[in-house]
DNA sequence: AATGAATGAGTCTTCATTCAT
DNA sequence: AATGAATGAAGACTCATTCAT
């Protein structure tokens, strides 16, 4: 028992739960979110914990206590990921499949693309290996299920004569345009190839 | 004529460079082919150069008689790929760029695709992370200028109004095609796809 | 006050700045000490990592906690001995050069080498390489330059005819009763030979 | 059997056991004097086998038909070093040591140190270490024992009060003398010292 | 006599993770 | 809740030596 907890004791007022808490998440948050950078611009198995601590101007030994392991971080990053992409698209609340949707769906898939580079960056890198598909097996069949089901519903009201061909395809541009951006985002053209596809749909 | 001599006869010769050039070119080729199957399937990161000699069926010393480096085998892997895709699609050759021809492209890329999809895996899962890119700086600053080249050309010669954006859509859906042809060959509908890529163009 | 803020103060506060500094520097001067043993034994090349480790009762992985390489162990171990060369024998104070002060260093030359054996012995071993000279670039001009100055001051003002040769004359016989001392401690008549040192200067 | 060998047979006039010999013993010697450079400049242990047949113009496989081992070659080139030196200053022809011969030992000596640098740098570098010291067990305490017994019966010659002290004395001014010129030996001025030293006896 | 392919033990080094405080 | 010392397993790489030719 040091003299700092003591002190602590007689002139702080004890936190709530709730700030616990908050603090808490917010730390994870901070963690999370230097880890994704630096697994980003260096690849998951090339970035050290330790690194990853000094840039989170926090000890090693601390992200352990919020983290189990180094891989359960990476999962709540691209768990986390997701999650965001399901939110910010909506795509629960897309059940009339309109051609309005669709495009809201297309902007909003390259807006996040801008925002978003460092997370599109990681998941492209690790999203070949199966051991990442098989960490995320669970979270990546609901999100792109959803999706997937989606533009094929969409296809076929269009009278699309193969849909389920129509809408791979789609997804495949998406992340075709995906990769271009992230390697070459300075010169990549993302708005008009943006407005060119918006045109074909 | 002395005992020696005599002797002489019976030792065994040295190799010749021929037949040490042989080894060697073999050796060489075998330990490029397994690495890059481990190197797609989980990783170069991941991969340690005692399971490349593992599976190569050698010990780990000899991969070093061949390869100053693991990152050395990887650079050669990779710029082989580049080489091969290269002959390949006979990009050279197009010169006088045609209807015909972009679709030969289309077809071929999509072949070697199939082919080679270990090498594809390999480059999509490295080519996000700035190491490899500088790695390979002048290799790809050859094959993919090129490439480019002749796609804004193409699309001038058709009228479109924005060739450099076109040019750089389609390179985009290529590599969107493979990436999803990567992830799920079994079901992806690359065939159906392709129809689809060459009509449209 | 919640639950958990009581078992805050039950919580083993991390250790001070002061005690990680302390255990720092002890483990520190620790490694050293059993480096320099093994390394005036059996020879730096020779003398692996896991062997000091062993001797020093520790793991493998914490020396390079405190030394960034084999080479920065090496490296920090002939600077400490230069700088305790200095400090011994009091250099930088010897500014009017008399008689009784070249004896005191040539005493306290003898008596670091009695006492610092091992130091003696590796500095030898290492500094016919010229890497290892490279290494101690600096440190070893500031040193010797020093050394030098003084004695050709020295002999200068004795009226010697050619200060500059008797100086590195001198200093190489130093060096020559270190080697000789080190080779054979136990029979080489080191107090003898010192009295003769002092009687000709 | 080769091609090869057959035309030796056909065309070559046989050699005689003396030009074996001799071809064999102009190997070793090459062998030999590109190691001991080698050593010399890099040290015994971070000089690979693998340099000294490139450098030598041989392969690898070769030197191990020519010396047993690397300890080996390194044990020829030490020994070599310490029978050039008796020969070179006909050590075992000074039996009525009058001054003269002593004086043209110590010339002979300096001149061989100026010829024979890298050798000294060799054995230098290594005579710190027991192991060498064992390795050359007999022949260093032929050597040395047989130079010391004279340079004691000298000084007793010359009424010097401790002719142990002094003998031991001037063979440790001799190896200060050689260490200083190894290191230094643009600047380092040996043919004055070397006249000093000769006017001191 | 000569080559260099091949081996495998050994070396340096890294890093996820644990632990005492 | 927080620190960084400490561990140990694993990885890249080297190199003396052997061996088939």
């Amino acid at each position: 028992m040091t003299e700092r907890s003591v002190i602590n004791i007689f002139f702080m007022s004890p936190r709530t739960e709730q700030q616990f808490e908050d603090i808490r998440r917010e730390k994870v948050e901070h963690i999370k979110l230097c880890a994704l950078q630096l697994f980003a611009e260096n690849g998951y198995d090339t970035t050290p914990i330790s690194k990853i601590a000094k840039v989170a101007g926090i000890s090693k030994g601390l992200i352990y206590n919020y983290f189990s392991s180094k891989e359960e971080l990476l999962k709540e990053i691209l768990i986390s990921g997701l999650k965001n992409f399901i939110s910010f698209l909506k795509i629960e609340e897309i059940d009339r499949i309109k051609r309005e949707e669709i495009i809201a769906f297309v902007d909003g898939n390259l807006n996040l693309l801008k925002q978003n580079t460092d997370y599109y960056k990681l998941y492209f890198s690790l999203v070949m290996q199966p051991k990442t598909v098989q960490l995320l097996e669970n979270e990546m069949r609901d999100v792109f299920g959803q999706i997937f089901e989606k533009f094929i519903h969409y296809f076929e009201q269009q009278g699309e004569d193969q849909p389920y061909v129509k809408a791979r395809y789609l997804l495949a541009i998406f992340d075709g345009i995906g990769i271009h951006y992230i390697i070459d985002p300075e010169r990549f053209p993302l708005d008009e190839i943006q407005e060119i596809l918006i045109t074909k749909i």
